[in-house]
DNA sequence: CTAGGGTTAG
């Protein structure tokens, strides 16, 4: 007895279970530290539990099916285990749960904060669903949460991705306290929503007001930039950031390759590509569908093939640039061999836009049969740009057959071919 | 007690 009493007093004590899910390195340690959370009915304090929560729904080696279950069986969670479930929902592959949870959070009468707002708003924005955006907008407003910035960032964000700029912009516009997140956030959803001129009219504005542009502002910058042909501008924005010291990381490395690259300055978005210590596939893809897209098809497979000795994996735009390369160089033996290779070696599905070049790189090359069969073979219905490209594929190569264009009208008529309102562009022959 | 925002390729 005695013994048994000295061996405990002796050892040192252990920290308490709470603090030491945080310490767990892997999903089967956090179970014994849940098990002995039970044993010891700790589990039943909301602190305790929310560490485990943390761990499974947001640790990179947590389970978010386990976090599920750990939530379902807390009785009373508290702000910050709702609002952790949510987070975990909103960036997992089906964000509509969070929004759900969040539906539950205030039927149970509990009251949001400005976190479960920023969490259930990033999850609107990975559904893109302006609808959503709005349900919990008028919750904002009724939690009077509306001139929080992290909240209002997040409205102007997942309005912006749903394409509801109006609405973005009318929240943008109703804060009188703005900091540089929003603005950049604002301009980015000009940007990214191809409205160029607006997001550089909100720039300028932005620097009148006297707000020093960061690199995120000016990476979203430079894609307005590329988008509408202002090189001078583009330029401008490089020398500031040489001149301010601003970290050329890889995302504004790469904006500014593909501001130049669009602008047809290849040799100067190779020279920056060049010298950029790390790159991504996004820093790829812009040298590479720069080159395509301007003529030097060669470059571009070089380029590609580089790629290929690269540890980055190529993604499907990669392909566009490759395939597309191919087209313009009349290259069909490579284009045949790369669009095999994408599923085959790169794991990645060709989509509409890799057979609409496929089409094309044959038609051009008089292959009309294997295009049309090529075109045929999708699952999808051929666009207005795939049934241009095939038709004056017809015209330009098969002089006098002019059955192959009788047969596409034919196809199209029984609706193995879809005439879109593009089509007629081409059809000019009557 | 614990937590949150912006940025790249088509």
């Amino acid at each position: 007895m005695s013994v048994a009493c000295t061996t405990l007093i002796r050892q040192p004590p252990l920290p308490p279970l709470s603090l030491l899910a945080d310490k767990c390195k892997s999903l089967n340690q956090l179970k014994q530290v849940h098990a002995q959370m039970i044993i010891s009915s700790c589990i039943h304090d909301n602190f305790a539990a929310s560490r485990l929560l943390t761990f499974c729904a947001l640790s990179s080696s947590g389970d978010l099916s386990y976090a599920a279950k750990l939530f379902n069986n807390i009785q009373n969670p508290n702000h910050y285990i709702w609002n952790t479930i949510i987070r975990a929902q909103a960036s997992s592959l089906n964000p509509n749960v969070a929004i759900f949870l969040f539906m539950n959070m205030i039927r149970t009468g509990f009251e949001p904060n400005q976190h479960t707002f920023t969490f259930v708003l990033k999850a609107c924005s990975n559904i893109r669903s302006s609808n959503c955006c709005k349900q919990v907008h008028t919750h904002v407003l009724k939690s009077g949460l509306d001139l929080d910035l992290h909240v209002v960032n997040g409205l102007v964000r997942s309005y912006s991705v749903s394409n509801d700029l109006n609405d973005a912009r009318q929240v943008f516009d109703q804060i009188s306290n703005k900091n540089l997140n929003i603005w950049t956030t604002m301009i980015s959803g000009y940007a990214q929503n191809f409205r160029a001129n607006e997001a550089l009219m909100l720039f300028d504005q932005m620097i009148l007001e006297g707000y020093a542009p960061n690199g995120a502002t000016l990476a979203s910058v430079l894609s307005a930039c590329a988008q509408s042909g202002c090189r001078e501008l583009g330029e401008k924005v490089h020398v500031f950031i040489k001149e301010r010291g601003l970290e050329m990381g890889v995302i504004l490395g790469t904006a500014l390759v593909h501001m130049y690259a669009k602008n047809g300055a290849l040799l100067r978005a190779k020279k920056l590509f060049d010298s950029m210590p790390e790159r991504n596939i996004a820093t790829w893809n812009a040298m590479i569908c720069g080159l395509a897209n301007h003529g030097h098809a060669e470059e571009a497979l070089n380029l590609f093939r580089k790629l290929e000795k690269e540890q980055t994996m190529p993604n499907d735009i990669t392909f566009v640039g490759v395939l597309s390369a191919c087209c313009h160089a009349g290259l069909i033996d490579v284009g045949h061999e790369i669009f095999s290779s994408m599923k085959r070696v790169y794991g990645i599905e060709p989509k509409i836009e890799h057979y609409g070049c496929m089409v094309d790189l044959l038609g051009r090359g008089g292959k009309v049969l294997e295009a049309e069969q090529l075109a045929k073979q999708m699952v999808w219905k051929p666009d207005a740009v795939m049934l241009g490209a095939l038709l004056a594929a017809c015209k330009n190569h098969e002089a006098g057959r002019w059955e192959d264009v009788t047969r596409l009208r034919k196809l199209m008529k029984e609706g193995k071919l879809k005439k879109t309102p593009g089509w007629s562009l081409v059809d000019d022959d009557q």
